[in-house]
DNA sequence: AATCTCACG
DNA sequence: ACGTACGTGAGATTA
């Protein structure tokens, strides 16, 4: 069989797989979607076609004769966008590493350069297949040169392939009829202007009939319809012109040397480094050559033997420590770039093998982990030494991240790409990249102003935090399981309610079945789509409701199924054998700084609406004990006037004026006392709008009035407070010239989306400049104090206890003899946790359950 | 696994 | 001409 050659047109294979795939980045922020399916879609041809040589073909960036010849026609073409273009030099560079030789010449587009390969390699007698997403190569296909063009539908990719006959076959026209078919009927995205009135049916109807637009215009006369007939007549020049357009040059004069497109092996150790770099990890196994001696494993053992335990912990020097644990794995330590794992197997049980664990942490020195939280929860674990959490560096270096793993803290800060299936090794690897990279973190911190963020705030909360887990929250299961049964009646109640007016048994819980029966069935009039079908949100219902009755039901239906399956029986799953809930409070995962709570939620216990506040009754603190809860007044409007410096603002938080009422006097021009209700609850809307990012349209949603007044709201607003009007576009372009934005204490949120080329997401990213510097300077504050109160409670020895955060609330369940120190405390360290230029002031509440509290 | 909906600050 | 308020987590349905 003769040989075969591959040739692949790079930029539309780049640009396909960048459109047909999810925005893909490494974990520097690198876009590589488009290369992830460059590679992919090369490694499938190849292992289908089993080419001898390869070659892939690049347009120069300068323009080329085409290029120039379209400009005087329809000027510049769409830009790529930035996500994309950086991809494109990468992607030659990984095509080099892996050995495939990559041509682009100036002066020739990449189809020039394939239809001229295809045309030598032929004549070589070689087989040739063409690989690109664009059809316009289809005129490239005879007996011997197939090209093949993968199709997306319904998520999948098949690829379709031709050779001349099948072109005949599909478009009724030979490959180089093909040419004309273009040439007529033109092809804005190529710019090539084509006959005005003729499309792909009459194109290919002149075209099959004459074979080529010269004999058309021989026999214009006979053409039909008569409309083509004239504009060939009249406009054979742009016939001319758009067929020299759609003709790939197939005699181009460029140096090729066939041998050096000769395919090897393509998974090469310089190709390793660019998929680690990319992060293609499950590419990582296809490279059988062992590509990086790695020689850190060598340092690792595996400890089983319980004297040799003793001997390992007894010959740990004391500088600073990498710790691991893992549940059913076992415990490693790591020392001075050595590290040993003690694994859990027979005959060592976890009741044996743990006080080794807190024997090793009972040593003198600094300690380093990746979840420090985790390792306080064994029993004798000591919390009274220097601990290094290495999760929080990498958060705090970047919030973005959907999950930290020691691995990907290994790669970014170390360049160490860890592949280690076996268990025991896996953590040694562990303990080995915290303590490792203790340093670089410190150092990194440091450049970034956060060392002090991190030492006096993040730090220290873990040991806050995990006080709060291990002290849990009292629920009277008895009550909660009454409450659900009060709901599972209206319930069903409701249910049979609303099959009686659809006339339909539905599921009411399926978005999809409700709007069939609502606008399909019932045909009420449907507001918003979403890409599944019609939207049945609360918003899009309350329009409805008060028209036809058995929405209203139905939201009531809503209402009462989600407190009893998320509240009611949700919480009912997490009360322990204590009698109280365990929640997790989570540190690493908001871009702000925020905490968040798993397991059960505890930061989204209902209270806007009555029926579902009463589930508050069932928190409660144990006999002797009363709650005391205390929220911030307004801090992030608060941080807002300290940020703006308006001194209107200022002074009326001085002053303890209602500042909502404040903000209707002024934005809607009427004397303070004046002010109606509904004006005051305007303002106050504009006023968390203003902490959100302001958008017109937001605000108009929320406000149900018209964008323009909206508009007009937000202008009255910023003329009101030029300050903070000046603050926020400060923000946007700090975040611009930056690529992030800093609260108070330093903590960092980027914004990568105002790089976007996309509108939506750049302006999301304005709006997330002017929030995130409000919001995580709100949360740094109240990270603070719970550290501040958490230690005055203890060193005050009380028995209270604080139990959860909700954002801007602290709730403590205080021994009754101690409510008014904690009250005390609370307003110390609360109030006072900073200094802004206005008064931080805090509510307190007092009750025998959170209900009452609150 | 993705989508929709809805609970909170 | 476009389309969303910022930040979360959980349950139910559907693909």
């Amino acid at each position: 069989m003769a040989d075969k050659i591959l040739l692949i047109d790079g930029h539309s294979i780049l640009n396909r797989a960048f459109y047909g795939l999810p925005p893909l980045t490494n974990g520097k922020g690198f876009h590589t979607n488009a290369i992830y399916g460059f590679i992919t879609i090369l490694l499938k041809t190849i292992e289908e076609e089993k080419p001898s040589y390869l070659t892939v073909a690049f347009d120069r960036s300068e323009p080329t004769f085409r290029h120039k010849m379209y400009k005087e026609y329809k000027g510049t073409r769409k830009p790529m966008p930035e996500e994309l273009r950086e991809q494109v030099p990468v992607m030659k560079e990984v095509l080099q590493a892996m050995g495939i030789t990559v041509v682009e010449q100036a002066g020739l587009e990449a189809d020039d350069i394939i239809g001229t390969l295809a045309r030598r390699c032929s004549s070589a007698d070689k087989e040739v297949v063409v690989l690109s997403g664009d059809k316009d190569l289809l005129q490239l296909a005879t007996d011997t040169v197939k090209i093949k063009i993968p199709k997306t539908s319904k998520g999948q990719t098949t690829i379709e392939e031709y050779y001349a006959k099948d072109v005949k076959d599909k478009y009724q026209v030979t490959p180089s009829e093909f040419i004309d078919v273009k040439a007529l009927m033109g092809d804005s995205s190529d710019n090539i202007p084509g006959l005005p009135g003729v499309g792909e049916k009459t194109a290919t109807k002149i075209i099959a009939t004459y074979q080529s637009i010269e004999n058309a215009y021989a026999h214009r006369a006979e053409v039909k319809p008569p409309r083509a007939s004239k504009m060939l007549d009249e406009r054979y020049d742009l016939a001319v012109l758009s067929k020299e357009l759609a003709t790939i040059n197939v005699t181009a004069d460029f140096p090729f040397e066939l041998e050096g497109a000769k395919l090897n092996n393509i998974f090469t150790e310089e190709a390793y480094v660019y998929f680690q770099d990319l992060q293609f990890k499950n590419l990582l196994p296809k490279f059988t050559v062992a590509p990086i001696v790695n020689d850190i494993a060598k340092k690792f053992r595996v400890i089983t033997d319980e004297k040799e335990i003793q001997t390992a912990l007894a010959n740990l020097k004391n500088d600073c420590f990498g710790v691991a644990y893992q549940k059913d794995i076992g415990f490693a330590i790591s020392d001075q770039g050595e590290a040993f794992a003690v694994p859990l197997n027979n005959p060592m049980t976890e009741m044996l093998l743990l006080p080794y664990f807190v024997q090793a942490l009972s040593k003198p020195g600094k300690f380093c982990a990746f979840d420090v939280k985790k390792l306080l929860k064994f029993h004798g674990v000591p919390r009274d030494k220097s601990w290094f959490d290495v999760s929080l560096a990498a958060y705090l270096l970047n919030p973005l991240k959907n999950d930290y793993t020691f691995q990907d803290v290994a790669q970014e800060h170390l360049d160490l790409v860890i592949d280690e299936q076996d268990p025991e090794l896996l953590l040694c690897y562990e303990a080995y990249t915290v303590s490792n990279a203790k340093e670089i973190l410190r150092k990194k911190l440091k450049e970034t102003q956060m060392d002090e963020l991190y030492d006096t705030v993040e730090m220290p909360l873990v040991f806050t935090l995990e006080d709060m887990e291990e002290a849990g929250i009292k629920v009277d299961a008895i009550t909660l399981k009454e409450y659900g049964d009060k709901l599972a009646l209206g319930i069903e109640q409701l249910q049979a309610e609303i099959y009686a007016e659809t006339g339909e048994e539905f599921n009411i819980n399926s978005p999809k079945q409700m709007g069939e029966i609502l606008f399909d069935k019932l045909g009420l009039p449907h507001g918003k789509k979403t890409k599944t079908g019609y939207s049945t949100a609360a918003g899009v219902l309350e329009k409805l409701a008060p028209e036809y009755p058995v929405v209203s039901k139905i939201l009531e239906y809503r209402q009462l199924a989600k407190l009893k399956s998320t509240y009611a029986d949700g919480l009912a799953n997490y009360i322990g054998s204590d009698g109280r809930i365990h929640g997790t409070f989570n540190q690493t995962i908001t871009a702000t700084g925020r905490i968040s709570s798993t397991e059960p939620n505890l930061q989204n216990i209902p209270i806007r609406m009555e029926l579902g506040r009463l589930i508050r009754k069932v928190f409660i603190p144990e006999p002797g004990y009363t709650f005391v809860d205390a929220d911030y007044s307004q801090i992030e409007l608060r941080i807002l006037a300290h940020y703006s410096g308006d001194e209107q603002l200022i002074s009326a938080y001085k002053e303890a004026e209602d500042i909502h009422r404040l903000t209707a006097a002024k934005v809607f021009h009427v004397p303070f006392e004046e002010v109606t209700e509904l004006q005051r609850r305007n303002a106050k809307a504009v006023n968390f709008g203003i902490v959100y990012g302001i958008s017109a349209h937001g605000l108009s949603e929320d406000l149900s009035i018209t964008r323009k007044e909206a508009q007009e709201y937000i202008e009255n607003y910023f003329q009101t407070y030029p300050g903070i009007k000046k603050f926020l576009d400060g923000q946007v372009e700090k975040a611009k010239a930056d690529g992030y934005v800093t609260t108070l204490f330093h903590r960092r949120r980027p914004v990568p989306e105002l790089k976007s080329s996309n509108f939506n997401l750049r302006s999301f990213g304005e709006r997330v400049a002017m929030n995130a510097p409000i919001q995580g300077t709100a949360a740094d504050i109240m990270k603070i104090a719970m550290i501040q109160v958490n230690e005055a409670i203890k060193s005050a020895g009380l028995k209270s206890r604080l139990l959860l955060q909700v954002h801007d609330e602290l709730l403590i369940e205080a021994y009754e003899s101690e409510v008014e120190q904690v009250k005390e405390i609370l307003h110390q360290h609360m109030e006072r946790a900073v200094t802004l230029e206005v008064p931080l002031v805090i509510d307190i509440g007092i009750g025998h359950n959170w209900y009452e509290a609150k």
